[in-house]
DNA sequence: ATTTGGAGACTAGTATACAAGCGCTGTCAA
DNA sequence: TTGACAGCGCTTGTATACTAGTCTCCAAAT
């Protein structure tokens, strides 16, 4: 309870670290991985306790996790986690997609060659990890290689858009289990993108693309249909 | 000083509205107007005492306005308003430009029809708007064309993206005065942007696309000489 | 003349107290 | 039995006091 104002001043190596920097972020992580489930109701006042610190830094950290659509905060009432919505979802697979094939479109025309040798060891440690069963290493190894290409089509910034618009999806697919049967298919899909890159030929690429993010589809409605109770 | 607070309690119409909303909706507008310059330093006391109100509904909109990435705000240190970064004025219009493109090929593919008289009525207006010189009108012509162009390809939130990535833009574009000038050639664009959607040439419309938003380009590029000073 | 140290006036972060809205629940009356 | 209404406990919103860093400027020492 009181230890974490420890914490918060010895991890101030580079930045200054705030009670509201370290509350969210342990809130964050909850509500993304679901130990926090949708639609649960959320106090001020009782997380600020179970925390040990006051209402402010709380509130902090409940107005930045709103600003993620993480949560729903109304005045004078409950301010409560958000449910999953099938129309954001689908935004936000929509707005990734639209990213990452302009993303790659600009990795045809110019790409950045010193970041090829990376992208080839980053498909060799995929591959590893696939044989090795690793499957949380390869979820690593996928992130690293879509941010890879960002900086292959000189774009380092998309990714962080890809990002936002990937988390609030890894969020609903922690619900899924059929996650690393597939690992196989997309590393495939993956050689085959930088295959096609390579080649120029750009609506090749964008074909791999289209159907590499189309996959996420049947997982996403899969889970729509067992999970129905965290849809709003 | 203290009428807003009758004004916070009148406007609550639909919503509850409180003094954060106010204090956030006028330092917005003010930035976004450039009314307070990039680099300008903001004080919450101070800002506190001109609205009349105490700090704490300034924290809670200096924090909105942040989490926009107009303000920067670091721990005891004076929160200034964000100086344009040309990075990521390149990168909204990437992600705008990418998100567009996606849904005007949405539009090509399975256009929702009931949406087509609204377009038609729209670019009417715009011819009218561009006689008539009314360059604030044809602004907001421009901004439903592309509202309902989301809405034409069945994707209503992908306006929001777009609007999002349009409005750090919009921030810079306040400085230029040539905006007028080119409202006939971009009215030219949407006509033929819509005429290849109809004619169902997804490579047509694409190319139109493209072009109508690198217009912005030399805009943008233009007050980047010219007003290096807003720059980081 | 340059550097250094410290006072004071800033900054934001936090804690606490109070105000005010919403929703439930229990009671009372029809 | 059922409906309405009052009250209470919950929620968040706001105000204020206090803590603690940061900057600036000026004076004193080198």
């Amino acid at each position: 309870m009181l230890d974490m104002a420890k914490n918060s001043e010895i991890a101030d190596g580079i930045e200054r670290r705030t009670t509201a920097d370290f509350v969210f972020e342990r809130l964050h992580e909850d509500i993304v991985s679901l130990k926090i489930l949708p639609g649960s109701k959320l106090s001020e006042v009782e997380v600020a306790r179970r925390f040990g610190v006051s209402r402010q830094p709380v509130r902090d950290a409940f107005a930045r996790l709103g600003n993620q659509d993480l949560l729903v905060i109304r005045p004078q009432k409950a301010t409560e986690v958000r449910s999953f919505s099938m129309e954001q979802i689908s935004h936000a697979r929509f707005v990734r997609l639209a990213v990452e094939l302009e993303v790659i479109r600009c990795a045809c025309i110019d790409p950045d060659e010193t970041v090829a040798p990376a992208i080839e060891i980053n498909l060799e440690l995929q591959r590893a990890a696939i044989e090795s069963e690793h499957s949380d290493r390869f979820h690593d190894l996928d992130y690293d290689f879509h941010r890879l290409i960002c900086e292959y089509g000189r774009r380092p910034l998309a990714f962080e858009t890809i990002k936002e618009c990937k988390q609030k999806i890894d969020r609903l697919c922690v619900l899924s289990l059929t996650r690393d049967s597939r690992a196989t298919t997309l590393v495939e899909d993956h050689c085959e993108l930088i295959k096609a890159i390579h080649d120029g030929s750009v609506d090749e690429a964008l074909i791999v693309a289209r159907r590499h993010l189309e996959r996420l589809d049947e997982t996403i409605s899969l889970i729509h249909k067992t999970h129905a109770e965290y849809f709003e």
